[in-house]
DNA sequence: CACAGGTGTTACCGGTCAGTAACTAAACCC
DNA sequence: GGGTTTAGTTACTGACCGGTAACACCTGTG
């Protein structure tokens, strides 16, 4: 059935305390592999260290996931917190930049989708500890997309939000098993004319370029 | 990490030829446990026989998975017929057959999302048997709607077809990790939003109901 | 009746899984 | 220095994994 054992070693795994770098070495191995794919012995092992050493800091594998995906979560939101510092009091520029970050993603060669939406896929058990991470991300994401087509002034910001949302889940999960294809720049596409779908003619959500 | 073990009886597995039953209380148990999770033990008892009896029809778990996916496709297929056959020279009726049957499946209760998108996120290795069902299968999916998108006059085919492709893919994913939320109605009201968006002004599409 | 093919049963293989015990070595802090 | 915390090492548990061997059975069909 295919398993994964023996990694030597991992990219950034080798830097700062064992903990981190077992953290880092389950994020690669979890994301490219499959999170039941990967047993705790060749994590330890990618992180240069040993199962013992992760036991002491990880009480079970599940809580290991969970940390897995919480720092996944955390990055996602401080792009969030960029995106608003790199186009601040521009709602619509964070918007379109998440757009196209995620659409550049999508194409990229190792992409394998959300880490998260991947995640609720092999864990389905409800009481799962990861379960609470990913529906609280997705929630989240969620609420800010919304805020920020309210903000932008946007013509039913929530189903557009939710349009933009599932358009790029979607795309994210068809790339596993379609390949890319050039979506991204289908995307943008598509994207751009949602938001103007969404835009009032009278142009109180400023000039849209191009 | 939590396994499946000892599922007494499934539904409609008590039907037919061993083989029959076998592929029945696999489709049952990989899509709602997924695939890394379910041994072929419990499934060989869950069909009320034994594992040699599986692994005399299926050489191997992987082949069996293969099957599995291979008749999910089947089915899709002969969905596709028969709504053809409900809307005979109606493209746009099919489209619409589709979207709503999609959109109401996404928010029943036992819905865990495209079990053929969930098997590419479980199974990586690009030489597994099943990811040739599997990316056989979209592609087909995706060319049919742009097909039929085509054969509805509607302008820029692919791309609406895509779009809608991804909003619905997107959405099936989403509802694992976030559960329906009174989502169907939302799709279909951006579903019908992206076809008026690809519809001729001068009516050569016909006109929209409703 | 004989023979054949599909099925059931049991026991087994080697390997891997998650998780632990007991002990040693190193780093740290006062 | 001494004491504490953290990490490494080895060996182990018991369970389960996918897959197989050998043999008994049962039900057809000629």
């Amino acid at each position: 059935m295919s398993a994964v054992g023996k990694v030597v070693s991992i990219g950034k795994c080798d830097g700062n305390s064992p903990r981190e770098r077992i953290v880092a070495a389950a994020s690669e191995l979890f994301y490219r592999h499959g999170i039941r794919a990967v047993g705790v012995e060749t994590i330890a092992e990618a992180a240069k260290t040993n199962k013992m050493t992760l036991y002491r800091h990880f009480s079970s594998k599940d809580e290991l996931v969970a940390e897995y995906l919480r720092q996944l979560a955390d990055k996602s939101t401080s792009a969030w917190a960029r995106r608003e510092a790199e186009h601040p009091g521009d709602p619509l520029g964070q918007v379109r930049a998440w757009l196209q970050e995620t659409a550049a993603r999508v194409t990229k060669g190792d992409e394998r989708g959300c880490a998260l939406a991947n995640a609720a896929v092999e864990l389905p058990e409800k009481d799962h500890p990861a379960r609470r991470v990913i529906e609280t991300f997705k929630a989240g994401q969620r609420a800010r997309l919304i805020q920020l087509c309210a903000a932008a002034g946007l013509e039913e910001p929530e189903l557009l939000a939710e349009e933009l949302f599932l358009l790029l889940e979607g795309a994210r999960v068809t790339a596993q098993s379609m390949g890319p294809r050039g979506l991204d720049e289908r995307l943008l596409r598509m994207g751009e004319r949602m938001i103007r779908a969404h835009t009032r003619c009278d142009g109180a959500a400023g000039p849209l370029q191009q």
